[in-house]
DNA sequence: ATTAGCACTCGCCATCTAAGAGTGCTAACA
DNA sequence: TGTTAGCACTCTTAGATGGCGAGTGCTAAT
């Protein structure tokens, strides 16, 4: 077990270098006032919290830097909240009393305040559709000979297809089988629409709709499930500013690993509800071996379901991140449980 | 005027430093087979290229790199058109025979070709809306205090705007509103939607409708003429493989000016019609002083609609680059005009 | 007009050195 | 026994030095 004093100097070690970005050694720890100690003392309890995997040194004759494990004690143990800063609630406030009422702009704005604030890159994941429900399907003929197709589901979400009529249609068979549709699937969620089109809606359809075998490719297609949610980014430049990515090569593997979208999205969506902190290695992804990522996930009327996070520097301010997301998350919820006004 | 041999000097200088992106020295200028002359003898012609400003010296023991004016030389009139390769036409024949029919989805998979077959970055500036006509407009409640309403213009493309209800209001005035502004607004052209909706269908709505005044704002916000064209945006980490900008201040300066897509937008839609090359300072960005850009039209139907392009160090291979482009922006617009199939 | 020859320039790289920061250890101290 | 002063030692960094090589510009010969 740490003694206070140590973790008193892990503390301290670790708020410096987060500032300095250069390793820390016993001299400058010894001058602060909150530790009054001199160096050799210092010297040894750092040798002790290297014993014990807290702390590494660059070389043998550097300073100390926090290691993964110093860092993860730091923020289990180490971190208490500090008042939210004024001009930050500023910022937040201003951008949630705008109103916005388009999903998708919120979620932009959103990685953008991130960002900004944090000054780490941001990550957005676009709240989850599954369980959102058809509220009205609608056809509109653009030519004779295509269509498109707008389902509008509960949550104000529209999606819409292009999609060719087939060559005996008309439109009077169009408008049957939009109402068909209509009666069938309304109120069904979004992950049930294919299968539920296909077992049932398609025997009546076949029933009651000339040539509708021409038009079933079609229709299965325009039902999928559609694209896996959104990810939203912002700041991302924000990372080139720090001192540890001033190698071009490091730089590209990540943005390279951020540029599928896939990846942040599993990433972020088996993220466990609340706040999360992957310190280092424990991302478990080569090109994050000293980056952190803090994620949280916000929620719509108490559901969860989506999350936001920010990407830095294992070197990285992480009381004030982990405030400001918390904060954010909060924000977001209420905002889109605006949105979404009615109970899902 | 410059002597035969000293354009076939530059081109070879050119073509070279594309290639190594070290500066050319004379003596292997003098090996290729296709110049038959002495170290000696190029190297005098190289003194008067660089006393013409075609070529520049990095120091006075190096060899010779081309100026500006030198690139723009060469893609002038040195440059003549290369067969196109096989797997790149396969590529593009693949990409665009996908049909697909989401103008978005053209966008995005054209710059990701784009930019992975050029391995520069690409920029795709989205079609202009400006002169697409209002097709139908729908209006879908979600609550009895929000409802959605659907624009649908001629070019299959939707927007849709969340947006409260007035609390006098009920669904019928709301309907009524829909059949009056159908009547009018339909086959007006985007840009003058607003316009229009102030002007004339004012009054009739007003007569109309009961509180009509309570939903005038909302609804005339929901007809502003749509956020500015979507740009697209591929392979910007194929920047950070050139060794020009293996310094991180300098991507970073170019990456914040893409990241304001309005710089962007007006620099790609003021440029002219056709195949344009802007060379180092010719773009008159600072960021972008060894930076090249070439960009092309597409259009529909005949209109010119939008612009691509990739941007890449002006150590680029022209010949190439505009090739694709132009094979490119041609596959975009027979592409979107069978998108958008009707005559506009 | 072209080219061979040659002195010269200058960046690059490896080597070296001195300075400085920081450590670990030992011995003295409260 | 916990703390501290002192000191030798280590290792990085920055600057200086010098040879190497690529490339030039000029002159004189072809």
């Amino acid at each position: 077990m740490l003694s206070r004093r140590q973790l008193l100097i892990l503390q301290a070690i670790v708020d410096d270098y987060v500032q300095s970005a250069e390793p820390i050694g016993s001299r400058s720890i010894s001058k602060r006032t909150d530790i009054p100690f001199s160096p050799a003392t210092i010297r040894n309890e750092m040798a002790d919290l290297e014993d014990m995997g807290y702390l590494q040194k660059p070389h043998s004759s550097a300073g100390r830097v926090p290691s993964n494990k110093g860092y993860r004690l730091y923020v289990d143990h180490l971190l208490y909240p500090e008042p939210v800063e004024e001009h930050e609630i500023l910022d937040m406030e201003k951008m949630f009393s705008q109103r916005i009422s388009e999903v998708e702009a919120v979620m932009k704005k959103t990685a953008a305040v991130l960002s900004e604030l944090t000054s780490y890159a941001s990550i957005v994941l676009g709240p989850e559709m599954d369980r959102t429900r058809l509220k009205q399907l609608q056809m509109i003929p653009l030519t004779s000979k295509q269509a498109i197709a707008i389902l509008v589901t509960d949550t104000g979400h529209v999606e819409n297809r292009t999609f060719d009529i087939p060559e005996k249609m008309n439109v009077a068979d169009l408008e049957k089988v939009v109402n068909i549709l209509n009666d069938q699937l309304v109120d069904t969620p979004v992950g049930q629409w294919e299968e539920k089109l296909m077992a049932e809606s398609t025997r009546l359809l076949k029933q009651h709709v000339r040539h509708y075998e021409d038009m079933f490719g079609v229709l299965r297609s325009a039902f999928k499930p559609e694209k896996s949610d959104q990810v939203f980014y912002g700041g991302m430049m924000n990372l080139l500013t720090q001192p540890e990515f001033k190698d071009v090569d490091r730089v590209r593997m990540i943005f390279e690993w951020l540029d599928h979208s896939e990846n942040v999205h599993t990433l972020l969506s088996n993220s466990q509800e609340g706040l999360n902190v992957r310190i280092g290695k424990e991302n478990n992804i080569e090109a994050f071996a000293d980056m952190s990522m803090i994620t949280a996930t916000y929620s719509i009327g108490g559901r969860t379901v989506g999350s936001l996070g920010v990407i830095g520097p294992t070197r990285m301010e992480y009381e004030r991140a982990i405030r400001l997301i918390r904060q954010l998350a909060n924000g977001l919820s209420t905002s889109l449980t605006k949105i979404y006004r009615h109970d899902i």
